[in-house]
DNA sequence: CTGACACTAGACAGATCTGTCTGTTAGCGT
DNA sequence: ACGCTAACAGACAGATCTGTCTAGTGTCAG
């Protein structure tokens, strides 16, 4: 009855099951038979949409990936001002942390329990060279004196408020790093 | 012949063998099979040593917050200004990331992919509060204002640091950490 | 109606993993 | 010399995991 999706496919089913699963209980962990079993799939349609698990867990990334872009974009529409835009990517991730289920960086916690090489390492990279061009940009748009050093102490705030969201639970450290941030931010347009 | 350990008891072996391994490949991505092969030791050993498998990450994760402890409580013995203390804790981190086999925080990586109950969460959250401890102690030595305030922003650039060292690869994010972490500092001193 | 296509259900093979058990060997204190 | 303990080697059971394969079902275009 969906205006989207009537009937949803197996591959989206899947899809959405293997989002679930591996993001809260890890890529490696959760086995093709959970996925399947959550999606209410053949297993012959995971292995003809997505070839393997490896395929499956690339997908689960890419999906990640675009939707956390979404999100954050979305956030940012909200605002005029350069530098609230570019602190306003804090504010969108004390809102993903404030959510029960938040379990932390999705390619940070599937890089920890896979081998460096392959999948992982590419989607993962992919999704921080972003994040950085983005933080780039907007710096550069507030009129940042060096956009590119001040993208590396916002990088680290940010890691450390996605880590910390996670490990103590709530947005508490998200909005600690905004207001770090704050400071970190005016005094680079300041110069 | 060494003067330490004439001969090493299975369960030092496998200890050390867990230790690489787990750390550098996964908890869960390690099994049982290869410990005792890397350690040349037989299987009940392992079990009549630790238990079950569940000990010896226990085991692991122990010796990876003792080693942590002495590592960094040997490096603030340098120092005798308490707020160069507490911005050594930054410079210890630096050092261990600057290593070759640096893959970030062993007890978040361990919690990633493992269920959030159990042996890892404990053990983990025990290494986290006593570097809280820490900070907060030579906050309060230092002379800050607010030392608890201090310390949880500290705790995000740690974290944030981690992070960036493991995923970029080199102490880049840490020496960025210390800097932010020294303007904060001076910050609460100057109250 | 018919054939192409997507999907389902589930058996199966082969690998791997944890944990147990048997039997043997080597050192060490008494 | 004797017995205790630690350790060894490795077979084994039982579970689980990935990936393949067979056979059947429903849907829709032409």
């Amino acid at each position: 009855m969906s205006v989207t999706s009537p009937r949803r496919s197996a591959r989206e089913k899947l899809l959405a099951a293997a989002d679930e699963l591996f993001y809260a209980e890890g890529v490696h962990t959760v086995g093709i038979d959970r996925v399947i079993e959550r999606a209410g799939v053949a297993k012959a349609s995971l292995y003809s949409a997505f070839g393997n698990k490896d395929g499956l867990v690339r997908a689960y990334l890419q999906g990640r990936h675009e939707e956390r872009r979404n999100r954050i974009l979305g956030r940012l529409e909200r605002y005029d001002d350069p530098r609230e835009r570019l602190l306003g990517i804090f504010d969108s991730l004390a809102e993903s942390a404030a959510k029960p289920g938040f379990r932390g960086c999705a390619f940070y916690n599937a890089g920890a329990e896979s081998d460096p090489n392959g999948v992982v390492r590419e989607e993962s990279s992919a999704n921080r060279a972003w994040t950085r061009q983005l933080m780039t940009d907007l710096a550069r748009e507030a009129g940042a004196a060096d956009p590119a050093a001040l993208t590396e102490q916002l990088v680290i705030l940010y890691d450390g408020a996605t880590v910390g969201s996670r490990q103590d639970g709530g947005p508490a450290a998200a909005l600690g790093a905004k207001a770090i941030a704050t400071t970190l931010v005016d005094a680079a347009l300041a110069r």
